[in-house]
Formats: structure tokens, sequence, C-alpha cells
RNA sequence: GGCGAGGUAGCUCAGUUGGUUAGAGCACAGGAUUCAUAACCCUGAGGUCUGGAGUUCAAAUCUCCAUCUCGCUACCA
């Protein structure tokens, strides 16, 4: 869309149980308030939204965890993160949160209308119930054994410690995560939104129209979403915290938090147009609006599938783009909660904006290198050590250093006056490097539309670097030894000095716009320097050359940045490992004192009897195509061989389990895996470690042998 | 297993519709300089473009096979 009448800018909404780390910021925020304070600079009518998402239910949980209420939670991180952001310079417009009861109504207006409409369907499925809280249960209320990894206190939506999604019915041994009991299935009703029916509307508009303005990896996301055969995804969830569906026979359920949050990105728009006496329609219904959602790569479903088929149903316009960039990893691995391999933004505050020998040029500091690595294309990696060269030796030495010998030489052959030019003077040295800042400000500018920030940023830092290249060429310090016999430097000698100094000057000059929507921070060091007022920040004056006017005075130097010294590198390296060994003995500590697998309900003689189980030798193993954790084993029992399929390819190879004796139930219905019938099961016990060991009889016995 | 995104210099990444000796920054080496935060500036070294095959006058780029990384997804009685 060419220049639209308006912009509409979301970040992600960050889940309010936690702090957030700097793979997040990097992800969404960073490059999202980059994009918009170059909007802003060029003075277009632009709303930045943002805020806690607070519903889903994880917060419950993390309240029992730490033995609170969710709102307490909500509570708790919504502030801290919101101040987070600030200390950074994330400059959002409005930091809404979905708790509000404005978002409320806006959700549940959203949902009736979607309804009326007959745009959402109405299942009835089995789901767990825990009989004695007298509740259904949500998946994240289900623990049990993962059947990946086999760690025992998975959730039924995911496994912690293998990160595999999972659904309920996937665990082994499901347990109620409110009483402990084992859950029963029981009958609800839910509302759903069939994707399904959308399909050629999202086929059309992203793998057609949108094709090739948007990044690679979000258009193969989606087609490879689409291509699948989208389904109807439930809208609603029985549970007490989030936003009561708005509709009778719908008692205690509530709107599923994916659901709820993207919404957030309307109530927050509200919240803002309330606060300032404006309009929230237009920014919401006018075509003319150009909605950008700033994501990771995580919530691209989320934003490119579901939200905008909500939308369209809704009446509402559709993104524009969605830059989802992809993950940034830490010193080698992934970042994660749970191992505590992770940098937190509150974590760099403390340690560097809030030290004594900190301030916001260190905000600066972090927003360049990771504005530098973005994974924008693919995943990238934050190093210590690269922090450390890209604030060193480009931010520093090429910028910092560029802005720092201008301001000094100004001071000290000019009179601390920004001097006088002398345009017939002008040789080629000077014309190009007037000439360099209206390219700069142009290939900036295209780069920067084009959502391609590591780009624009090495633009701005590549003037700088032409900024130290001419004032090396025209050496005004040599030409300042040119005095007379008074010990005065000649006017001749003058003259070209004011003119190397004057160009340096506006360069630095434009170098503080264009670096505005990068370091805003660091601009507002540079206009302070340069006794300009925040106004010259805008666009429309970068590229221009008569942006300080001559024989003003301006303030003594100052340096921009400091170094990173190699002791806050070794600490903070030194600082991961501890976390993540403390993480460890915390993981071995829980290992060390096993949760064990509740005892199951009790069953009579004549149940066990049922059971027929005989030892039984595998003759033979094999992987089964198309299935990572599957073997058929030919498995001798005496009276007959059996074909078995077992999920234990993850734990053996096929050659090393030959010729073992095991346990096998003998009379189980036969079932069908991956196109093979099964008949029978190996019985396995299973380690503290999630290790899988054969159940078989001390010595080698005749094969059909029973088992009591 | 399927699908998607990647694999280019020690590191971080560019390489448009196939077209001269494959580029940039950082790091490294040598030189020059002193206005500047031991900064800047100049020069240099460095790559069988993951491997193999094919199409073509011509392949980092197109096709096929293999392999590795990341993400989504299937299989677990």
């Amino acid at each position: 869309m060419k220049n639209p009448k308006r912009y509409l800018i979301t970040a992600a909404l960050p889940y309010a149980n936690g702090l957030k780390h700097i793979g997040h910021l990097a992800g969404a925020y960073l490059p999202a308030d980059t994009y918009v304070r170059y909007l802003k600079a060029q003075k277009r009518d632009v709303v930045f939204v943002c805020g806690s998402d607070e519903h889903g239910t994880a917060i419950p949980i993390q309240a029992t965890k730490e033995g609170t209420t969710a709102q307490a939670i909500i509570d708790k991180y919504h502030p801290i993160i919101a101040q987070n952001f600030k200390d950074l310079g994330i400059e959002f417009d409005v930091y809404h949160r979905t708790s509000s009861p404005l978002h409320h109504e806006t959700a549940q207006e959203f949902f009736k209308v979607l309804n009326d409409h007959g745009d959402l369907e109405i299942k009835a499925s089995e789901q767990y119930f825990d009989e004695a809280a007298n509740s259904f249960l949500a998946d994240r209320y289900i623990k049990g054994t993962c059947p990946n990894c086999a760690y025992e206190s998975a959730y039924g939506d995911q496994c912690e410690r293998c990160g595999k999604t999972l659904s309920p019915d996937e665990l082994i041994n499901p347990v109620s995560a409110l009483s402990g009991n084992k859950p029963v299935k029981k009958g609800t009703q839910h509302w759903y939104l069939p994707l399904d029916r959308h399909e050629k509307f999202l086929s059309d508009w992203i793998l057609k129209d949108h094709a090739t303005d948007w990044r690679n990896t979000v258009v193969g996301q989606c087609k490879s979403w689409i291509d699948g055969g989208l389904q109807a995804r439930a809208v609603t969830r029985d549970l007490d915290w989030g936003i009561k569906v708005p509709v009778a026979g719908a008692e205690g359920k509530v709107l599923y938090v994916w659901f709820d949050a993207p919404i957030g990105y309307i109530s927050a728009t509200k919240q803002w147009a309330l606060d300032h006496g404006k309009d929230w329609k237009p920014y919401w219904q006018d075509k003319e609006t150009k909605l950008v959602h700033f994501i990771g790569k995580d919530n691209i479903v989320f934003h490119c599938i579901i939200f905008p088929v909500m939308l369209q149903l809704h009446g509402d316009i559709l993104p524009d783009n969605v830059p989802a960039n992809e993950f940034m990893n830490l010193e080698g691995d992934k970042m994660s909660t749970s191992r505590n391999w992770k940098l937190e933004m509150q974590d760099y505050i403390d340690d560097f904006i809030n030290k004594e020998n900190g301030g916001p040029q260190l905000a600066d500091a972090l927003r360049y290198y990771l504005t530098q690595i973005a994974p924008e294309t693919k995943d990238s990696e934050f190093t210590w050590k690269g922090f450390q060269d890209a604030n060193n030796s480009e931010l520093v030495n090429i910028f910092g250093n560029f802005v720092n010998r201008a301001m000094v030489l100004m001071h000290k052959l000019c009179n601390s006056k920004v001097p006088p030019i002398y345009p017939e003077l002008f040789d080629e040295l000077d014309t190009e490097a007037i000439k360099a800042i209206t390219n700069s400000k142009e290939k900036v500018e295209s780069l920067l539309e084009q959502y391609k920030f590591r780009d624009a940023l090495f633009e701005v830092i590549d003037l700088a670097r032409t900024g130290n290249q001419y004032m090396q060429k025209k050496e005004p310090w040599i030409l300042a030894k040119q005095v007379d016999e008074n010990g005065k430097i000649k006017v001749e000698a003058q003259r070209l000095i004011d003119n190397c100094l004057h160009i340096c000057l506006q360069m630095t000059a434009n170098l503080a716009i264009l670096i505005n929507p990068f370091l805003p921070f660091t601009s507002k060091k540079i206009c302070h320097l340069l006794k300009v007022v925040d106004k010259i920040l805008e666009w429309k004056n970068a590229g221009k050359f008569k942006l300080l006017s001559v024989g003003y005075t301006l303030r003594p130097p100052e340096l921009l940045f400091r170094k990173i010294d190699d002791t806050e590198v070794t600490y903070q390296i030194e600082k991961l490992h501890k976390a993540l060994e403390a993480s460890k003995a915390i993981s071995e500590e829980e290992k060390a004192a096993p949760a064990f697998v509740p005892v199951k309900s009790e069953i009579v003689f004549d149940d066990f009897a049922k059971i027929d189980l005989r030892v039984g030798k595998i003759l033979s193993a094999e992987k089964v195509e198309k299935a990572d954790k599957l073997l058929k084993l030919g498995v001798l029992l005496g009276f007959e061989t059996r074909t078995i399929v077992s999920g234990i390819a993850l734990h053996f190879k096929p050659e090393e389990i030959v010729g073992k004796q095991v346990t096998v139930v003998v009379n189980l219905a036969p079932r069908k895996m991956r196109g093979i019938e099964s008949n029978g099961m190996i019985l396995m016990a299973e380690d503290a470690s999630g290790k899988l060991h054969f159940v078989n009889p001390e010595d080698a016995i005749g094969e059909g042998s029973t088992v009591n």
C-alpha cells in the first residue's frame, strides 16, 4: 500500500506470566518501535499498540505455583514488562491489558457478531472432567507422562522438557492438576471457528496477493498450513479465568485465549482513542489504513491465518504485512526459560542501563546489536562477544568517534561555532560528501519501507564511515599548521578547514535524524550537543545540508557511547552458565525425589486375570517407514510368531534388541499403526530419566510361558 | 515420514529475472597518521558458494539425489 492515510502498528502482546527476554525484544518490539519512530518522524498518522495478554490457563497455573491468584500474577508482571519496554526506549502509544473491562466488552462483541452471522459452529465433544473439583480441565490442567520424552510432569498442551506440542489424550496416565485425581471424560460443547470455509480466501490473499511482498518465511509457513488443510478451531474453553462467552447456555465457558488476545489490538486502539479524544474506527475499518503486525515466527499462524479470518468476518481491514522474525539463540543454544538459558530485558537493564556507568546510551547499545543481528531471514545468535564487538568497533569507533572528532575539531579550529562555507572552494571530495548524505537518506528510507532494519541500520553507520574517510582525506588538523608570522591560521587554510567542518557538522545533524528510529536516545544526545530542538529530527530534514546555522555556538564535546569492557563480557557469560547449572541442580533434585505417578484406582483379581501375559523373544526388528518412533517386531511366542508394533524406536536400535526376551500382552485387541497391524504389546519399565527398559525373566525360559 | 525455512570467508550476513576474476561489515595481518574513546584512514590475506549428479555457451543462482540445522506436523496400547 503506497501512501496510506494512516498506520496501525501492532507488536505481539506479551503473555503476562513472566519476564520477557531479548529474543522477544529483537523479534517483535524493537523492529516495530523502529518502524513506528520512522513513520512518526515522517509526521504520519500512526498508532502503535501493544499490551499484556492476561488470559489463558498458564496464568492461573503460574498463580498456583507462586501460591497466589491469577489477578495477582498479571498485576505483578504487567507493570514490570511495561517498564522494561520504557527503559529500552520501546514507546507504545498505548500499553493496554486484556483484563480490562473495555477489552472484555470488545471481545464479547466480536464473538457475538461472528456468532450471530452464523460464522461459528457448535460442536459437542468429550473432555476431561475432574469430578472432585467439579470442573472441566483445560489442557494445561492435565498432567501426565510425555509420550515423546517420558517426562512425568508434561502438560496436556505441551511438554516443558522436550517442548513437544501435545493433546491431553496423548498423555500417559493423565492426572488432574486441581485434585490429583484421574480425570474422567465427559460431554461438553464448544464454539468453533471453521477455518476450512475460508481456505480459498486465505490462499488468494496470501499465496497470490502477497506472494512477493511478504517475507519468504511467512508465506512459506502459511502455505504449509493452507496446503495441509485447515480445520475448525475451538474458540471457547471450559475455564473460569478469561472472558465469559456472551451467549445463553455457555455458563462456565470463556473465550479461548488465542481468540481474545489479538482482539486486544482493537481494544488497545479504543483505549488510545478514549485517552486522546480520537475516533478508533477508521484505524480498523477504513481501507486506507495500513495495518502491520510485528511478531515472532511462533505467532505466524495466528496473525496470518486465524486473525485475518476473524477480521474479515467481522468486517475489519486486513494486515498489509506481517514481518515476522525468526528466533534468536543465545551463546550457541536456544533460549529457554525452563532451562534458564536466557537474557531477560530486566537483567540487561539491571546490569547495564541502571548501573553507575550505564544510562540510556546502553539501551541504545543493545538496540544497535539486536537490530544488527535481527533474525529477519533465519535464526540468528546473540553472543556477548558479538555484542561487545558491535558496540566497540562499530557504534563507538565508527559512529561515536566521527561525531566526537567533528565536535572536538570544531571547538579547536572554528572557535566553537558552526563555521561558514565557501562553496566556490568545494572540490570533488566535498561535493561527494554532501551527496553521500542524500544517498544515505534515500537508501535508509527505502530499506525501512521494506522492513529491512538490519540493512537500513548498516547504511546509517556507513554514512558515519564515509564521514571518517572524508575527514581523513581533508586533514583539517594538518591545514591548521599553515600559520602566518603571528601564529594565526592563514585565511586560505582556515576557509578549507571551515568547509570541511561545516560539512562534518551537517553530516552529524543528518546522522542524528537517520539514527533516530534505531537509537532514539543517541539522537537526543546529538541534538543536545548541537543545541538544536528535537523538531530537527523530522524525517523531511534528512538529506538536507542546511540543518545548522553558520555562526551558531555549540556545546562542548561529550562522548555518545562507552565501550564494553572484557570483564563485563566474561561476567555475563559466567552468569549465564551459573544460571544453567543452578537450574540443572534443581532438576537433579527433582529427580532425586521423583514425583511418583499416583497409584491407579483399585481393580479386582478378575480384572487382572483378563490380561494374558507371556514371555516372548524378539526374532526380528525393523524401523517402520515414515514413522520416527515405531519399530515393527517379529515376536516368537512359542505357539506362534506375531507382528507387534512398538513405539520404542527412539530408545533402541533394531539390531540391538533382536534375540531379547520380553513380556508381551498377548490378548490385547489388534490395532493398526501406520498401516501395520499390531497384535499385542511389549511391556516396558521406565526409569526416572525416562529411559525404557525391557521387562523380562531373570533367566531365559521357554517362549510362550505364562506370566502371572 | 510429510511440509516449510535455511546451509556462501574465522564470525554475522548480501548476492535481484543463471552472465566477466563471488561481495560487505567485524575479527586478523601489514602500513600510514595523530583531530579523535589505543580511535580513524589505506592496503592485504581468506571461500571446491554443505556434498554429488544433471540442464546450459555459461550455475551460488535452475532440476534431481544425499546430508546437516531450525520450525510445524504424523506415528506412540
